[in-house]
DNA sequence: ACACGTGTTATGCG
DNA sequence: TCGCATAACACGTG
């Protein structure tokens, strides 16, 4: 999926594109996605309401909305309308009726790149003005929620301080890795994205979190803050210097050694077993 | 047919 | 209860 980086691009494709326009009708039929909301709480939450605004915690975003003319609320908000992208979702928002003028956002390059089917499309706001804005999910992993629960969310990779990355990352036995995808601990890094941190920062993913000093923890933080920034940048985690040798033929790009996989904190890793220790 | 996957979460274990 | 590991979730792709 989308990583926080795609996440972020979805994010600004919304609030460039979403922003102030009024909701007319909703599609929250997929009960998977919308889970566990009933077919038409979302929908009759959100009628008559105005995007507001459009903010992002690591991969998780939510939309603000004002409240319905005419009514007690008018002067106060609405629900906030939570937005998951999970592995494979991209959202999409049309300009005017005839859909003519498409901006799309949570863009990556993995296999369900560029295609689209119908049935793919899982939830969809139609706005006043004809146009639309719609998740685009084929494996359905993404979750659409009404005032999303954020609490077991860390604070974004992106953003956290010297002092909370270090005992938020720093404590504890765990893989590297593993504590670089555990969104409670920070939120934003998804798998690509920590194989990339790592091979920037010579550490290797198996690394005991409580083995680093404050100084490779401080160092840690400013590789990752670059990785999301060029990925954000230059169009997503797939952008990674290293991502390409992520293959059993591939090599380090920086020194040539042969590159390793296993698995850890339960995915998918490779590494430079010479660079990164 | 079968394995894999850029994410999250419920469950199990020490 | 905590910290960590694993299975399960849904579904398209090679």
């Amino acid at each position: 999926m989308p990583e926080l980086p795609e996440v972020e691009s979805a994010r600004a494709v919304i609030e460039r594109a979403a922003l102030g326009r009024t909701i007319a009708d909703v599609d929250d039929t997929d009960t998977w996605e919308c889970r566990p909301h009933a077919p038409g709480e979302i929908r009759d939450a959100l009628l008559g309401r105005t995007l507001l605004a459009a903010h992002r915690r690591g991969k998780s975003m939510w939309l603000t909305t004002s409240g319905r003319d005419g009514e007690r609320d008018e002067h106060e908000e609405g629900p906030h309308l939570g937005l998951h992208l999970g592995m494979s979702g991209r959202i999409l928002v049309t300009a005017a009726a005839d859909g003519g003028d498409e901006s799309v956002g949570g863009d990556y390059a993995g296999r369900h790149a560029d295609r689209r089917k119908e049935e793919w499309f899982r939830f969809t706001l139609r706005f006043e003005d004809g146009g639309s804005l719609r998740l685009l999910d084929p494996r359905r992993l993404g979750r659409v929620r009404l005032d999303p629960d954020l609490s077991g969310v860390g604070p974004d990779a992106g953003e956290i301080g010297r002092e909370e990355f270090r005992t938020r990352i720093g404590r504890g036995t765990a893989p590297l890795k593993a504590r670089l995808l555990d969104q409670s601990a920070i939120a934003g890094v998804g798998n690509l994205l920590a194989d990339e941190t790592l091979w920037q920062a010579g550490l290797s993913p198996q690394h005991r979190v409580d083995d680093l000093d404050e100084e490779q923890l401080d160092e840690l933080r400013r590789v990752l803050r670059r990785c999301i920034r060029a990925a954000i940048r230059q169009g997503g985690v797939h952008t990674g210097e290293v991502i390409p040798h992520r293959r059993a033929d591939g090599h380090c790009p920086r020194c040539g050694a042969a590159m390793v996989r296993g698995e850890v904190g339960g995915r998918t890793t490779w590494w430079c077993p010479v660079d990164q220790t």
